[in-house]
DNA sequence: GGAATTTGCTGGTATATGCCACTATATATG
DNA sequence: CATATATAGTGGCATATACCAGCAAATTCC
C-alpha cells in the first residue's frame, strides 16, 4: 500500500495531500509566502506577522485587541501573544480604553509608526514580486478570494448556514 | 493619520492589510481553514496540521525527513518539531535509512496508518463542506493555484530567475 | 438594585514553524 | 587516501497560534 506518489525526473514529489484538502493547500502556500516575503524583507529582525500586524494597527482607529483579532481572524488570546514581543521591544503600546475599562486599545509607538513605514518600503519589493511572478490581475483576485474565505459569511456557509 | 479603515453597520473593518498584501491574506485564510477544518473534525486529539502531515507520510514511500519536508515546504528542523508528539504518541517511526546512514525515513505505525484513515473520513466532511460553500471547480482550481505558488517554479520567479 | 450572563483580557500549556549552531555521514577534489 | 565541501538530522531558542481556565467589568433580567 505505500509509494503511490509519482516523482519526476528531479524526484520531485507530485502529488500530495495538498492537491486535495484546501487546508493543506493554504498552509503549505503560507509556509512558501513567509519564506519568501521574509528573504525579501531581510534584516529588520521583524517578520512578516509582524509586519501584517503593525500594518494593520497603522491603518485602524486605535482598534481593541478584539477588534483587532477580529479583523485579523485571530484567536484573541493568540493576538495577546503575538503582540508581546511588539510590545517588550516598544513599537506597539496597549491603552485602556476611557469608555470600557475592560478593553485596551492598540496603537503604535512613534518608533513603531516610523518602523512600519520603513517595512512597507521593503515590504513593497516583495509584494512586486509576487505581482510580477504571478500576474498582477489574478494577485489581486487571490487575495480577493482569500479575504472571502476568510469571512465571517464564509464560515457560516461552510458551517450549514443553520440560521438562515 | 489615524482612522482610515470603513466599518459597516455591524463595525466589521472592510479594508486591511490582507487586500494588498498577499502574504498577509493567505495567513489570515490559513487561521480561518484552521479554525473550521479543526472544529469539523473534532475529538480525535489530532490537529489539522497533524493530518496533513500523516496523509502525506501515508501516501508517500517511506519518504526521508528531508523528502517529506521538501514535499510539505517545511523547514527540515519544523519537521522534525513537528513530528515529535507523533512519534512520542506512537503514531509515527522512524526508520534509519539502509543505504544512507545520515538519512532517516518515515513511516506511520500500525496505530497511525489506522488513526489515518479515521481522520481522512472526518477530514472527508470538512473537505466537502469547502467544496460546497466555495464550488467544487473553484476549489480545485485554488488548490492548484496555491501548488503552484508553492512551488521551487515560483519561487524562481519570484527570486527573479537569475539562472536562466 | 442585585443576581445571572456576557464580554474583554491574561496566563498556562501545547503544537507549528523558522533560524542557527553543531554532529555525523557522504561525496568531491587534489 | 586525506582533506574540503555538501548533505541529513538534532537541539536550542524565538515567534505564531490555539484552547482553556480564570478574572474583572459591563450588560441583562427579574
Amino acid at each position: 500500500m505505500t509509494g503511490k506518489n509519482k516523482q519526476d525526473k528531479q524526484g520531485q514529489i507530485e502529488d500530495g495531500i495538498w492537491l486535495h484538502c484546501s487546508n493543506s493547500a493554504v498552509r503549505r502556500a503560507s509556509r512558501q509566502l513567509g519564506q519568501l516575503y521574509e528573504d525579501a524583507m531581510g534584516d529588520t529582525g521583524l517578520k512578516g506577522t509582524q509586519f501584517s500586524l503593525m500594518s494593520q494597527i497603522a491603518g485602524s482607529d486605535e482598534p481593541t485587541l478584539k477588534n483587532l483579532a477580529d479583523a485579523m481572524v485571530m484567536d484573541l488570546s493568540a493576538l495577546g501573544h503575538t503582540l508581546k514581543p511588539l510590545i517588550r521591544d516598544g513599537l506597539v503600546e496597549l491603552v485602556p480604553d476611557a469608555q470600557d475599562r475592560r478593553a485596551k486599545r492598540v496603537r503604535l509607538t512613534d518608533t513603531g509608526a516610523a518602523t512600519q513605514l520603513d517595512l512597507t518600503t521593503r515590504w513593497q519589493v516583495a509584494q512586486d514580486r509576487f505581482d510580477k511572478a504571478f500576474g498582477k490581475d489574478k494577485s489581486e483576485e487571490l487575495r480577493r478570494t482569500l479575504a472571502f474565505i476568510s469571512s465571517g459569511e464564509f464560515a457560516k456557509a461552510f458551517n450549514g448556514n443553520e440560521d438562515a
